[in-house]
DNA sequence: TTTTATTAATTGAACGTTCAATCAATAAAA
DNA sequence: TTTTATTGATTGAACGTTCAATTAATAAAA
């Protein structure tokens, strides 16, 4: 046999290339040439490792989702679990340094346009979306009424990715991100501070 | 000669078979044959029109804004011009009923993620972003203090885009564009809210 | 009125390009 | 030697563009 353990770093090879040439290129004017000239292989191997172009593609998101996933897990493990801290993790995590690096953020735009047409990747997509929401109605219920936790948590989902999206597009996407999260955060805590006063007015 | 003034019709008639085309097979699938099949006309006009297929469609984003810019004055012009109901205004607009057809909606988001690596429709999303955003501060701006009138302009302005992205993408846009509305409408009341109790408390 | 000339509108086949996929050939490891 | 990894030339389909030919509406002439 080869080379052992050739096998994925290959395939994280090829999705970092492919991660690379959509953001340079946009999904648009990415091929398996422009992805594997990018890795330095050959065209053939994708195909070989992911069954063709739209397989790597797929793979591409799964990547980007995983991040995602695994920097909320990194951030929750170190928080003392108040709601307050676990909305702020879930912000920082869809802010984070790899979610808001340009190549990521071309590469997110341009899979939900395609997730509209394609139902792996909209499977995919609606997956996620429905686990930010999740996330944050579960953090939000526990200081408020349930609906107004679900209001919260869908205009909270809404302006995470709505951010994201003018950042993605603005001229200083960097600048942009930064006053995204900084709005989110501030949306969340007086949303927060809102639902105490209206519980201890309840109270009294 | 032939018929006279045929041009503008054919002109909106394949702005909207490009619209149509993009909604049901996305901008992926979409090519001059898919358009001009159902416009009822050859492949070659749409050259003869536009120069192109990305002439047709830059124009056909360029007929999504004119759109909205057409509903905001609509409803600009009737009503009292309080902020409050200019900011609903606002949101309504962007969440009119031809906006949020499916047939606009998926248009948008293919739009979007092509205008960040095509400068022509990069320039047009820039100035959307850039009148949503003005418009908003502007109405804030005449109830809150500068800064916190552009904070409460820049999360709204993402909030209308993150519900409207989020509504695209959902698997019942309908039920989703009418929350967002809604979501959207009860923000702006609180923000201005508080800022009221904010200036009254100042006054004292 | 009828005929002819004129011209914009429209067609669709042909062309050249691009691309994803294929596969025979090669290299390297076991 | 056998198996796996990799290459890159080749293929065939799909696409946008072009343009010579056709159509049909109008104007001018007879």
């Amino acid at each position: 046999m080869p080379k052992i353990g050739v096998k994925d770093t290959r395939k994280q090879q090829l999705i970092g290339a492919a991660m690379e040439s959509i953001a340079e290129l946009g999904m648009q004017n990415t091929t398996i040439v422009s992805i594997s000239k990018r890795a330095g292989l050959s065209s053939g191997i994708i195909s070989h490792y992911f069954g063709g172009k739209q397989g790597l593609i797929e793979a591409a998101l799964r990547h980007l989702l995983d991040q995602l996933g695994k920097e909320l897990r990194v951030r929750m493990a170190n928080n003392d679990g108040t709601p307050e801290q676990r909305l702020n993790c879930i912000i920082e995590s869809n802010f984070s340094e790899f979610q808001r690096s340009a190549l990521a953020a071309k590469t997110w735009l341009s899979f939900w346009a395609r997730a509209m047409h394609e139902p792996g990747l909209k499977r995919l997509q609606q997956i996620n979306n429905a686990r930010l929401y999740s996330n944050l109605r579960y953090s939000f219920a526990q200081v408020m009424a349930p609906d107004e936790a679900t209001a919260a948590a869908r205009q909270t989902a809404a302006m995470i990715d709505g951010f994201w999206l003018r950042s993605a597009l603005s001229l200083d996407p960097q600048e942009n991100f930064e006053a995204g999260e900084r709005l989110c955060k501030r949306f969340v805590q007086e949303s927060l501070a809102q639902a105490r006063a209206q519980a201890s007015k309840t109270n009294s």
